[in-house]
DNA sequence: TACAAGTCAATAGG
DNA sequence: CCTATTGACTTGTA
């Protein structure tokens, strides 16, 4: 549990820029160990490879194909050692475009959203990035969509709209370090506009977007104005709760007329028992799909398995 | 109208 | 200050 790992995130942004703070192989669930000599360069199609690939089945079982040790690899755009003073990053282009989190990956892509969650999860913690900021300035999502989205992935061809959001995650994975904190203004880079650091535009129509004309000209998802008050969120009692868990679990879709009656009984409105079983279906769901890839992995992807190159000696001397 | 999927966003926990 | 949980909106379908 403990993270030992972990950056000062105050790192002057000069240090960063000349220095290049390197997320060494990322490997969150093997606690780095992995000593693979990850020094090569990585061309971005290749680590789009890693938890992305084409041509994928819809079938369920056939999600993970990920090679668990391809965490990684910061490609290395500019040295601290090359010279007295570091060089300008040369990414202006890239920045102007409001595409770079928006880019479209192939609609046959597939992502492994597990994977990608995982390394989410690192890259936040080793930058010290907290969720409000990342889901905000990235995704355009709340914190609390964020969390749930990096703890319960959902399977990505199961998705509809939800792959945008999963997308964006990935598309900043590929960005080179300072790229990903300087969208994330934790780092900035000179000679670049502002504007063009703010790109990110919500995805879709978000919710209560009231017509007010304020430009709010800095943060690209706050166009709407926070409800001045603040409605409190209803919470079941323990015998509500308690009684309507295990009447779902016996039953997860109970009529509408029992749902009425289960409303009564326990002094609910009936939206909201309507709610509860909803949401604990489409939970549940979530849930299970997240166990049937965790017991895939393990079954079919021992260690021993990896991308070991066959033993031909071993095969031929038989 | 009912259900599912995607989220919001209040608030419980740390 | 942060993240995790979760009841209820919002939107898309059928």
């Amino acid at each position: 549990m403990a993270q030992e790992m972990k950056k000062e995130p105050e790192t002057d942004p000069e240090i960063i820029r000349e220095e290049e703070v390197e997320p060494q192989g990322v490997k969150p669930s093997a606690e780095n160990d992995n000593s693979k000599n990850n020094d090569q360069f990585t061309l971005l199609d290749e680590s789009i490879s890693n938890v992305a690939h084409h041509r994928p089945s819809n079938n369920r079982n056939d999600e993970i194909t990920v090679e668990p040790e391809l965490y990684a690899e910061e490609p290395r755009y500019f040295t601290h050692r090359e010279g007295p003073k570091a060089r300008r990053p040369v990414f202006r282009e890239e920045l102007d475009e409001n595409t770079i989190l928006n880019a479209v990956i192939a609609d046959e892509a597939y992502i492994d959203t597990a994977d990608l969650a995982q390394r989410v999860l690192y890259e936040l913690k080793q930058y010290s990035i907290p969720q409000t900021l990342f889901a905000d300035k990235i995704l355009c999502r709340s914190q609390g969509t964020l969390s749930d989205l990096l703890r319960n992935p959902r399977p990505w061809n199961e998705m509809k709209s939800g792959k945008e959001t999963y997308r964006r995650m990935f598309n900043w994975l590929q960005q080179p370090l300072h790229i990903r904190l300087s969208i994330l203004n934790l780092y900035d880079i000179t000679g670049v506009s502002p504007s063009a650091l703010q790109p990110l535009l919500p995805p879709e129509q978000k919710r209560k977007i009231l017509p007010s004309s304020q430009g709010l000209s800095n943060t690209p998802c706050s166009s709407y104005t926070p409800s001045p008050s603040k409605k409190q969120r209803f919470l079941f009692t323990e015998r509500q709760k308690s009684t309507l868990n295990t009447i779902f679990n016996t039953y997860p879709r109970v009529s509408k007329d029992l749902q009425d009656k289960i409303a009564q009984k326990l002094g609910l409105d009936s939206n909201t028992v309507a709610n509860f079983f909803m949401n604990a279906r489409r939970r549940q769901k979530i849930q299970q799909q997240a166990r049937g890839r965790a017991e895939y992995e393990t079954e079919y992807l021992t260690e021993e398995y990896e991308d070991e190159p066959v033993d031909v000696t071993e095969i031929s001397n038989a």
